[in-house]
DNA sequence: CAGTGGTCTAGACCACTGG
DNA sequence: CAGTGGTCTAGACCACTGC
């Protein structure tokens, strides 16, 4: 086994590297910093935005060579939890500033361009979690969680109803949300989860399937009861693959689809 | 710019390196080796499932140090066109012997576990492209293709059809492709071209919406007409990103999903 | 045991950004 | 110009595989 590495003590001198031989279970040097940087990213020491500190910083701290602190941001970079700026620094990524308004967000027009959609809220309450959205978040049944349904449609004069959002959220972390506040915020909506709430998505699982459309969804999407429907269920995870947000959508791919990359 | 680095002479003596000043266009001798290993790959020099040299021998070839060829090689590694094995060498990525049956398909059953699906050819036969198949496999209207189907049905005892798949492949790639090879031809479909045509997939992109069944779609895979459908338009390339294969699936999501990971 | 990939180091130099 | 990330090297040593 490597030398085992402390936590940095930010203000604090560097910390010794204690040198031991191969053990039962092996971790790699650069694991155990990719490790304690992920911690820090999850205590929010280094807000998303913000640069952390450089490589030669980091490895000094962490009584490691540049190298080993490189390798293992370029995992995090990899994982999309850091982003790399030449003759800059590395930052901690976010979702607030990032021109792709919808990170998660697979869906194209067939026509090409226009990615950009209108936002409507239809309503948004606080409730208790049903039995399968309590199961999906890891919480109780009963819990206090956020219900919230918008629509998306496509851009431009038309302006037709593309997609029916039901997004269930855990009320613990959402404290202050509002209709107002949500109606207010430009931007992506993931943008004000982490700025005004501190919850950053990392990671996103969905399950697809067709289905038909019922009364009341078709009455929103304005087509006809039985029109199919694509309908995407994405589970998000934060730090340490705890579940945050449930994600209910239908779209209506008459005129998008659902764009993927299989390597 | 770095040194700039000449295809290797497999059974020759090293070559050498010039050291040139930066230039306009800078690119890394680490994407240089990639770029060769690559056009080794595509030209069958190395066949899936062999090993490639080793990363010392590379570094000789190449008259660069080891860990410029570790740098390409973990790129291509990524890429899923390399697998490292530790102790044992670094090997070309394959459909044939990989235990995962169907890379690209992401169908899973409601009730996890069994992967497994009987497969049923439906017809094979060679015909000229329609003008929209042609588009996209980039050859002309009217040239030589292969048109399959088939079902694939859930595993068990009732054994329902999930999956109806219409695939076209390029004539000139695929001469003596038969029902009766298709049906004896134990493995992934993937494998088959691989082994017996030389073709590779290596990246595919995926086109998915919602449509209701025709009657002919119904009756295949035993629902109503109108029954929802998730319709998967994949199109796969090889090296060089051609694309060598267009598959149209219709999936019943009665009691499977496509299951998608977003990073 | 030799040969492979995997880790880690220390140092040199390059490319890019911004003051 | 100093500071950042990006490339490249040479060498040491470790972990794993198979003979």
């Amino acid at each position: 086994m490597p030398a085992d590495v402390s936590p940095p003590n930010p203000a604090a001198p560097p910390e010794a590297v204690d040198a031991a031989p191969a053990g039962p279970s092996f971790s790699p040097l650069y694991q155990q910093i990719k490790g304690l940087i992920t911690r820090e990213l999850q205590a929010g020491v280094w807000k998303p935005g913000e640069a952390i500190p450089s490589e030669l910083d980091l490895a000094a701290r962490f009584k490691v060579s540049q190298g080993t602190v490189r390798k293992a941001i370029d995992e995090l970079a990899a994982d999309n939890l850091l982003v790399r700026r030449q003759g800059k620094g590395t930052f901690v990524a976010t979702h607030a500033e990032q021109q792709i308004q919808y990170r998660f967000l697979r869906l194209m027009p067939d026509d090409g361009g226009g990615r950009g959609m209108a936002r409507r809220l239809l309503d948004c309450r606080r409730t208790r979690a049903p039995a399968d959205v309590a199961r999906m978040l890891d919480c109780k049944s009963g819990d206090a969680v956020v219900q919230l349904r918008r629509l998306l449609l496509s851009d431009g004069p038309a302006g037709k109803p593309v997609v029916l959002d039901e997004i269930w959220l855990p009320g613990a972390l959402f404290k202050g949300l509002t209709a107002e506040r949500l109606a207010d915020y430009k931007g992506p909506m993931y943008g004000m989860f982490e700025t005004e709430f501190g919850v950053r998505m990392i990671r996103a699982e969905e399950k697809i399937r067709a289905l038909a459309a019922d009364a009341a969804t078709a009455s929103l999407l304005a087509v006809a009861p039985g029109f199919p429907l694509l309908s995407v269920e994405r589970l998000s995870f934060t730090y340490g693959d705890k579940p945050v947000e449930l994600r209910r959508g239908l779209y209506n791919t008459e005129q998008h689809f659902y764009r993927n990359e299989l390597n």
